[in-house]
RNA sequence: ACGCCAAUAGUCUAGCGGUAGGACUUCAGCCUUCCAAGCUGGAAACCCGGGUUCAAAUCCCGGUUGGCGUACCA
């Protein structure tokens, strides 16, 4: 018996209370798919905004679309997916290696394979005897490997679609409209959160690799002449981040390069400045949402690991229990995208720069996985300690529900103001909950679990002298404070402008 | 995708041919003047389909889902 994964700790918190179940649960599940339950949704929602606020709404020239999940087959067959994601492939049955058909048989045979059926494939490796690469084992017939969900647009079927594989396709066949849009000024941004479709051979490990899975993106179009002129890098020159080279995966490395983003540059580590822009503002999201430093960094991708769009990318990985885990991509992707869809439908994707040069833009693009960062968070925030019970360290701006209040006791009128407060505290925006039943350290106990960071307590010292007591989720600690005043010190204590601390040494 | 293993209330689990049991949770009430598991009562489960059998949660076959290993993850 293998002893309980710390996954199996934490998937176990998600069912019971609501923040994430499995999709279609009661028919028996479809793998790779998951429903936000009540808490996740309000979780996940902070993730997207706190990402939104920092990556989008605080820039000029970035603006955010929402695009089709579905698309035709012409934006793939452009795009490089359907080469690249709708292999026909062989598997060994002996050692049971998998290989693509058509690369087979052009090895051993010389001629080109692509594009033929696979009742062609499977007369040609019959003809030839081709036998396994590795192992010379007998194959298997050739089988369609769609990574791409595929279906019909229209009732007649007239149209192939597919479930788009990545969100960035909607923003490059969009790209004339938004360059307009954006008065044809580089450089600019153009950003998309929703959903992408992968149909994986076998999805493992919960949200870490779904079939469906919700992608924070932005694609950041710029002059490859001007490609260290990004107009915002010196607000995060001095940002630390740290960096895997290829130079030390080579050599196995056990301490990360912590490395100044301007630095980075400078020294050839990093491309280019757009690109370090987002690692470090990467680097300090991810902190945001209680992600000690040390426990990600970006890893320079070998090239044969990168996709078939990039020149280079630097994927932020964490140290998570089941390994080190890619939870966003940064991929620069040149002009790939724009060249293949400005040739594919026999156009010009150009912006004219102010002394008359036609320019393709170049693009980075940083990719962050809600679900993986989703994740992230739960691991790196669940606890357990003496108090018996686990709980999540959520910093309160991503806490799912950001005050309890509870009356001691639900008899002689403390029931009454507590819900009094309850709704005060909602009118002002609070997400509060309200809770009277049991003992009140139960319901500590409870708020500790789904990691509510402020309880707000109704004793009788309320009644008497109209004050409230705040507790504290991490230090446990408490201060009594007259409930007046309990509204301005949870949104210090909420903006983190106000540690539990100075209330409770009388700073405040 | 292949191989091995597994699937019982919301969660964790006992049972392994003949009435499905516990713990936690939850609900109603009692108790309770600040950190879960005090009392009473209630609700709640055998993954799906087929087969064997007088009788299947239990045995067999298929599927689904999950874990591990290999593979895959542009």
């Amino acid at each position: 018996m293998s002893e309980e994964r710390f996954m199996d700790k934490i998937i176990e918190v998600c069912l019971r209370r609501g923040f994430v179940s499995p999709t279609a649960e009661i028919y028996g599940g479809a793998g790779g798919f998951y429903d936000y339950g009540p808490l996740g949704t309000l979780m996940r929602q902070k993730i997207i905004d706190l990402w939104r606020q920092s990556f989008v709404l605080d820039e000029d020239n970035i603006f955010e679309i929402a695009g089709s999940t579905m698309l035709p087959e012409s934006v793939f067959k452009a795009s490089g997916h359907l080469d690249s994601f709708d292999d026909p492939l062989i598997q060994c049955e002996k050692c049971k290696s998998m290989f693509k058909a058509d690369d087979t048989i052009k090895r051993i045979t010389g001629t080109s394979a692509e594009g033929l059926s696979l009742d062609e494939l499977d007369k040609i490796i019959a003809e030839n005897k081709i036998e396994c690469p590795s192992c010379k084992g007998p194959l298997s017939k050739a089988r369609d490997f769609n990574l791409m969900f595929k279906t019909e647009i229209g009732s007649t079927g007239g149209i192939k679609g597919y479930l788009r594989p990545e969100t960035a396709q909607n923003i490059f066949i969009n790209f004339k409209r938004l360059a307009n849009f954006m008065r044809n000024k580089l450089p600019f941004g153009i950003a998309q959160m929703g959903s992408a479709f992968r149909n994986e051979i076998s999805p493992r490990n919960f949200l870490i690799r779904g079939r469906e899975f919700e992608q924070m993106e932005i694609e950041m179009f710029y002059d490859p002449a001007k490609e260290n002129e990004h107009p915002r890098f010196q607000e995060v020159a001095d940002i630390e981040i740290n960096i895997v080279t290829r130079e030390m995966q080579e050599k196995g490395w056990e301490k990360l390069l912590k490395i100044t983003a301007e630095k980075a540059v400078d020294d050839g580590i990093i491309p280019n400045q757009y690109l370090a822009y987002y690692l470090a503002m990467e680097t300090l999201l991810l902190k945001e949402f209680g992600i000690p430093e040390d426990d990600f960094w970006f890893r320079h991708m070998q090239d044969h690991e990168a996709p078939h769009y990039s020149a280079g990318n630097f994927d932020l990985e964490a140290n998570l229990s089941i390994g080190h885990m890619e939870i966003i991509g940064n991929a620069l992707r040149t002009d790939y995208d724009l060249q293949k869809h400005a040739k594919a439908t026999n156009s010009a994707f150009e912006i004219v720069s102010p002394d008359g040069k036609k320019i393709v833009p170049h693009v980075c693009e940083p990719s962050l996985g809600v679900g993986r960062i989703f994740y992230t968070v739960l691991e790196k925030c669940y606890r357990e300690d003496e108090r018996g019970w686990s709980w999540f360290q959520f910093p309160p701006p991503i806490a799912p529900l950001e005050v309890a209040v509870f009356p001691l006791m639900k008899k002689d009128g403390l029931a009454e103001l507590a819900q009094e407060i309850h709704n005060e505290l909602k009118d002002a925006g609070y997400l509060s909950y309200y809770d009277e039943s049991g003992k009140i350290g139960k319901r500590y106990a409870r708020a500790d679990e789904i990691g509510i960071p402020y309880c707000v307590t109704v004793d009788y010292d309320s009644l008497k002298e109209f004050s409230i007591t705040i507790r504290d989720r991490d230090t446990m600690k408490q201060i009594k404070l007259p409930i007046e005043d309990l509204e301005i010190a949870l949104g210090e204590l909420m903006d983190e402008e106000a540690g539990f601390e100075e209330f409770t040494t009388g700073e405040k």
